[in-house]
DNA sequence: AAAAAATGCACCAAAATGGTTGCATTTCAT
DNA sequence: ATGAAATGCAACCATTTTGGTGCATTTTTT
């Protein structure tokens, strides 16, 4: 399940709050968004490559430094994701009013 | 950040699983919901545990056991701010598009 | 009343996670 | 050419997570 993996990418403070800053800045340097974290630029490299490895970010060498960029066909897939989860739930939900209509006309 | 502990709760193919067994079949017992899943019902029930934290699902006893049922609005926040970020990311585009056109007419 | 079912609880072990420090390497700027 | 900046890499540590076993407890069922 890919979904899975990016959920859990999107499933730490850190994470998510880098992505925040992707969406609203632009691209940027790993020492760039590492900043003002609370941890140590090792640290925050180590969330960067599980966002990565998720797809949901790219990293790509740019010279000294590498350049850090929101990769939205992931969120978009998460987003899919339980937008059909919700249309299954209600569904059922639906198929569940049918039948207490019909046993109790 | 509530949303990161949803999406964290999400970011497991079992807890995910269960997820979708939960849209689709109605609420259950934590014995049913934890068969067929390669893990000792024990196992999982920590999962579940962290479902429930989440908010994601509920466990409410009954008599012997336990119903398990799903809480869809946790499903809507996550969706939500997902929405929200992608369009974070649109009006970042928007005016970065902008700002290209009015530099290069 | 006795057996069976569903669950809880406590404890344990292995693995993953989150974070650090220290140091080497590459690249850019002066 | 030298120094500063950006990064990579490895080792290490503490904590959390994942999964398991064993046993006790509470409800149902027969």
């Amino acid at each position: 399940m890919a979904a899975a993996e990016i959920f859990r990418a999107l499933g730490d403070p850190i994470r998510l709050e880098m992505v925040q800053r992707l969406t609203r800045g632009s691209r940027c340097t790993i020492t760039a968004i590492s900043e003002g974290l609370g941890i140590t630029r090792q640290g925050a490299r180590k969330h960067l490559q599980v966002l990565a490895d998720a797809r949901v970010i790219a990293l790509q060498p740019e010279g000294r430094d590498v350049l850090v960029s929101l990769e939205p066909e992931s969120l978009d897939q998460a987003k899919l994701f339980i937008t059909e989860l919700e249309r299954q739930w209600d569904v059922r939900l639906d198929a569940l009013r049918r039948f207490v209509e019909q046993e109790h006309p």
